[in-house]
DNA sequence: GCCGTTTTCGGCCCGACTGTTTTCAGTCG
């Protein structure tokens, strides 16, 4: 059966966290979590690696014992020591380890000396003052768990990079404001470039750390101060997003920027390189017999243990490592080699500004190119062109490309495919085009052998040149359909296909690990913004850490080519 | 439970903040 990698995860994730609360050997869960983080970030398909009998047991931190638990995962839906384990507890007791505060020590304390198996066996304990009856907890720790109890239900969220965004921004600003304040960075996973952001994580040099944290923490706009001490702090704001700052003094500023930039599982390996060498990484920097030997800057810290400066989108421990150590790294796509954006809608379909206005804004954004790619007729629901108009509008581009300097429009299309792969538009009208991109907008349920069937078909047409959002998914609202990766990626590059990497914030898609599996098997990419007006062109630089964090170079990307060349490569 | 050009045994990433156990354990990132 298919178990997801998320699935496989969490079952050793439950497992460390009850192995811990009976009090095992802390290396013992210490190696579940581990696996689980490993197996968070793989980037490939482990059910699919057990059915084509892979010795996954390569893999780092899954040795035989814990290979033998996915191979029963993967065939059973379930780990029959986990379930074993979890008949000794009551169901719900690993909720409380989401309160601030409580870890396996004070969860055990609190099981065994009060009973409590719940989130609300824990608030009413706590009401009834219990808590601080016991060893180790006190009045304090009792009003903290009490108010834990209150927003546990919130853990977890993760903000969109863009919502992110301007709060990073805001802060950086103020901070840099603080006359004592030297560099600012906003490091942690929003540095990495990552979709999704679960807290902000800045790092500053200041000669006097604990002033630059009074003044943090007197940022407009905090809801609570969760700590405060001399080099660092944690904060929320109103919006609910979590803010740590961390001072360090200039000498270890690479060292504090690689530790908070992240990823955990990217540093520890480091850390690892840097023991079995003889040396030791910290975040005040490298260190041989008591000795720093690096620290100022992450290239030589890098260099201290061996390894090529690695760019922060690339720190997921998905190869960086050893590619770092090969001098095989990627040189990453950057925003300014983009010559024109290829997905884009206009007031023809469902966009809210005219082809001409699209094309100014595009001109000011410095492209040579743009496409302009509105609905087909069967999105109802967004006025989709039929032949007629999509012929009207051809020849209105015609026209304006006339009078237009400094700026090409490709005459295109956003092709539906039908739920049989067959297409919105006849061919006599596509082939009067520059470019035919496609997608799926409806039946997403279908079997991942019918959706996969649907979208081969729709690009074995020879005027359908790319995929548009591959996935269909939304960050946070809708999964991906189903369709099999694989089979779609010799698909596109049998056809003489690309696919897209959609700009637009809740898209992104494909993502990050689909976009390195697809150049592995020899995909080329458009990063497009999927515009519905003119500012949304600003969209491209998410496009573009996506790709980044996919392993995409300028060369697997079609819209950095010129023109001409990207009209030969169509055509 | 994982791992190994020092090792199949004996290690396992590292440090700040909090609270209260007056010297450190628990939690967190």
């Amino acid at each position: 059966m298919t178990v997801s990698n998320a699935e496989i995860a969490s079952i050793f994730t439950q497992m460390a966290d009850l192995l811990e609360i009976r009090g095992e050997d802390p290396f013992r869960t210490r190696a579940y979590r581990n696996a689980a983080r490993t197996i968070e970030n793989l980037g490939k398909d482990l059910s699919k690696m057990v059915e084509a009998g892979e010795d996954i047991s390569k893999i780092p931190t899954i040795g035989e014992r814990i290979a033998n638990k996915i191979r029963e995962i993967v065939q059973t839906g379930r780990l029959a020591k986990l379930e074993y384990l979890k008949h000794s507890f009551p169901p719900h007791l690993l909720d409380i380890l989401k309160i601030e505060g409580i870890g396996p020590k004070r969860a055990k304390i609190l099981y065994q000396e009060l009973h409590i198996g719940s989130l609300d066996a824990l608030r009413k304990a706590a009401e009834a003052h219990k808590i601080s009856q016991l060893r180790g907890f006190s009045e304090k720790m009792e009003q903290k768990i009490l108010k834990g109890t209150m927003l546990a239900k919130k853990e977890g969220k993760r903000f969109l990079y863009s919502v992110a965004e301007p709060h990073a921004e805001a802060l950086e600003t103020y901070l840099k404001k603080f006359s004592g304040a030297e560099q600012v960075t906003v490091a942690g996973s929003f540095r990495r470039r990552k979709e999704t952001v679960g807290d902000l994580d800045i790092l500053a040099t200041s000669k006097d750390p604990a002033k630059l944290i009074d003044y943090f923490v007197d940022y407009p706009g905090i809801k609570e101060i969760v700590s405060h001490g001399d080099t660092r702090s944690t904060v929320i704001l109103n919006s609910d997003l979590q803010v740590d700052l961390r001072c360090v003094q200039a000498e270890s500023y690479g060292a504090a920027l690689h530790y908070f930039t992240g990823s955990k599982s990217h540093n520890i390996a480091v850390r690892i390189m840097a023991r079995d060498m003889g040396m030791k990484v910290n975040e005040y920097g490298l260190f041989k017999d008591g000795k720093r030997i690096a620290g100022a800057t992450e290239a030589e810290m890098y260099e201290g243990v061996g390894l090529r400066y690695i760019e922060p989108e690339l720190r997921e421990s998905r190869g960086e490592h050893t590619a770092a150590r090969e001098n095989r790294l990627p040189k990453l796509v950057k925003q300014t080699r983009i010559r024109g954006d290829l997905h884009m809608h206009t007031h023809y379909s469902d966009g809210h500004n005219s082809i001409e206005e699209m094309a100014l804004a595009a001109k000011e954004h410095g492209y040579e190119y743009i496409a302009i790619t509105d609905h087909s007729k069967h999105m109802s629901i967004v006025r989709g062109m039929d032949e007629k108009r999509a012929r009207e509008q051809m020849a209105e581009i015609d026209r304006i490309n006339a009078e237009l300097k400094g700026i090409s429009i490709l005459k295109s299309v956003e092709l539906d495919i039908l739920e049989d792969g067959s297409l919105a538009l006849p061919d006599s009208v596509l082939k009067e085009m520059d470019l035919v991109v496609a997608a799926v907008h409806d039946h997403f349920g279908l079997t991942q052998k019918m959706q996969t069937r649907r979208i081969l078909k729709a690009l074995e047409n020879p005027y359908v040149k790319i995929l548009v959002h591959p996935t269909g998914r939304l960050i946070g609202e809708r999964e991906p359909y189903k369709v099999n990766m694989k089979q779609l990626f010799k698909g596109v590059t049998d056809n003489g296909c690309f696919l897209e990497i959609n700009a637009q914030p809740k898209r992104l898609d494909l993502n990050d690990i689909y976009a390195k599996r697809a150049k592995e098997a020899g995909v080329r990419f458009a990063i497009s913004t999927d515009s519905h007006n003119a500012a949304s062109l600003d969209y491209m630089k998410y496009g573009v850490y996506q790709a980044r964090r996919g392993w995409l170079e300028e060369k697997d990307v079609i819209n950095t080519l010129s023109l001409l060349k990207l009209k030969k490569l169509l055509g």
